[in-house]
DNA sequence: AGCGCATATTGAATGGTTTCAATACATCCT
DNA sequence: AGGATGTATTGAAACCATTCAATATGCGCT
């Protein structure tokens, strides 16, 4: 004694809106007196539907405004198309260029970004990236930090597709994107020699990070290609800005090895050295010239404007997407490492080195506000 | 005919270990020789449990490394411990630090962060609040655009708990955590008046923006109390620098109008706004005063200073949390609105209009890189 | 009409957790 | 001892979409 079709699909409507319940797949189904596999098939679009039943799913779908639960997705699936981001900060401008230009890529595509930050911490990083597991996300592009190798280790065990972004790793599990940071201090530097610098200061986070390595390596190359006598110092400082002050100053009045450039490791630590010099009443570039890895926003908006290496951001992240994708998709035949090209602007922060001692003397040359 | 207890526990190692799966509740339950009610008592910590099997399940949690899956807890709970982080970019630096703070509340307290980006435009932001709800996010932050009806009306009936930030709306169902744009504005333009600047121009992006209005209003309190004669000009623009710079550009060269102040809602256009005066030739402070809402982190370092507006970004964030929290627990007595104070940075972008004309004379005073 | 094949559709089972009505157990009192 | 009260524990049902083996349907061919 099966109720009238009609009547049925009335009860229907009155099932999900009495009950005050989100329609589900059943509630579509019967609304369109179709199983709920062809519902699904509909949705998937992984299996044919007739053009006539398909009809009838959306039709059904569109009356009660079904909407997929992402979770019973996610979960029945054991993976949700969820990706996990992680970062170290989003307050450092090319970070969150980065987290831009993959939350653009991602609502693009239909997934979605759960972010999580590691502070560069190995211990918290540890810790975000269980929290990303226990949601199962689909896949995970990260930034690692200098000691990722716990982290890693569970994200393989876990299966979970994995784009290295940034910071090349020895690890040979997973895809990585970077950039050739050897090859653009190479040019960097060279330029700083050509123009006579025998004293470089740089300035780095951590001396251990991958990038760091490079970007060594391709100072010490630039040094011998050129056939110069060149004295480096590197400057090692965690992210503590009193203390930073204080060792970049007496690095910057050692007398015999004053440096006359500074290549500064990224944005937060050349905001700081920037301040610093104006403390210092050091003058950029008739005292020492400047250099910054990691482009900030306001490069051209000092005086003087910064020379940067800027980082190819957002083909770091289409790319990484590209890789993701591929792995999820089970299509990546091995290991893919794609190394691309920073860019080396040079602006008004470098220039030669003073003529005779670097002191401080106060006949700058008058500046005024508008660019010359 | 049940096995032995041994046997039974190696059985269930074996089970979880064979079938390559994670372990579940019911692994756990199994070898703590107790039920999947109690492990889930143990887990929530909702109801008691006594402290002899708790010790059980914590073993068997520890000895199978059992870690929750909660995309199935979402699913049961109808509200995964998810938190929607809706804002128009990351890549603005007040929006970058609101992330920033709420990833670390967030991390804090167990919760994780799942961003989406509305670009500020409607259509992108219900697009955006949809793929929210589709993950029965347990709540909403979110920086509203122009017109959020649509979107607002979605949250309100999936029942998700929202807090509004920033932007202040009429609408009556929310909570809300913004700041005073009204006072920050009437003390800024007070002092400008004080100065004796008689034409201010407003640079805007949106009049219909909320605060744009209260900024507004806040300007034009300050003019009324002032008891002098203020000519305002706003000029609103698109996210277009080039259109931007010659709109501006007119505005500036407008014979008897034009202004001998400058107040800019936002870093971004603060940005162009620099580097529009720069290429006009035209002097900061000496030939016109500049205020930026929204404190860029490169205020101290141009030259002139900046004059800033800036948002009390941490305790909004802060507020904000706690007001969801509230309403997530169900302890919402009624709808809070609280109005936090901005601080206004009065540096070197402000100072008295020039005497005469405000032509681009080249006398001006000399200035060298190190602050005075 | 009848057979075989390919394609479309079905729906019970599955994924892992929490919930809650029912049960077991302990405690206290008379 | 018997009964009443309270607490701890149990385990089947529920949450919702997808999967896949089984079934139904359509089509072409003889």
């Amino acid at each position: 004694m099966s109720p009238h079709p009609v009547a049925a699909a009335g009860k229907v409507l009155e099932e999900a809106i009495l009950k005050r319940r989100p329609p589900t797949v059943l509630d579509v189904a019967k609304r369109a007196s179709v199983s709920v596999g062809t519902v699904s098939n509909v949705l998937s679009g992984r299996v044919k539907v007739s053009d006539a039943k398909r009809g009838l799913v959306l039709r059904a779908i569109s009356d009660l405004s079904y909407t997929q639960n992402k979770l019973a997705q996610g979960l029945r699936q054991k993976r949700s198309p969820l990706i996990g981001l992680c970062v170290p900060f989003t307050s450092v401008s090319y970070f969150a260029a980065l987290v831009d230009a993959f939350e653009e890529v991602a609502s693009d595509r239909g997934f979605e970004i759960m972010q999580v930050l590691t502070r560069q911490e190995p211990e918290k990083e540890l810790q975000r990236v269980k929290s990303m597991l226990r949601y199962h996300v689909g896949g995970i592009m990260m930034l690692p930090s200098v000691a990722p190798q716990r982290s890693f280790d569970l994200i393989a065990e876990s299966g979970t597709p994995l784009v290295i972004i940034d910071r090349p790793t020895a690890d040979p599990r997973f895809d990585q994107v970077t950039f050739d940071n050897y090859a653009a201090m190479h040019e960097a530097v060279s330029r700083l020699i050509a123009l006579g610098h025998r004293h470089i200061l740089f300035v780095v986070r951590q001396r251990l990070l991958s990038v760091t390595v490079d970007r060594v390596r391709g100072l010490e190359a630039a040094i011998r290609d050129s056939g110069k006598q060149v004295a480096v110092n590197i400057l090692e400082c965690r992210y503590d800005e009193a203390a930073f002050i204080s060792r970049l100053e007496s690095e910057l009045k050692s007398g015999q090895r004053r440096p006359t450039a500074i290549v500064v490791s990224n944005s937060l630590l050349t905001t700081w050295t920037f301040r610093a010099l104006r403390l210092f009443g050091i003058r950029c570039p008739d005292d020492v010239s400047l250099l910054s890895i990691d482009e900030p926003d306001w490069s051209d908006l000092v005086d003087p404007t910064l020379s940067t290496i800027r980082p190819p951001t957002r083909a770091i992240a289409f790319t990484a997407w590209d890789l993701l994708m591929r792995r999820m998709r089970n299509e990546a035949q091995q290991v893919d490492r794609v190394e691309l090209r920073a860019e080396v602007i040079f602006r008004d922060s470098i220039a030669p080195p003073p003529r005779r001692k670097p002191a401080r003397s106060e006949a700058s040359p008058q500046r005024t506000m508008a660019r010359s």
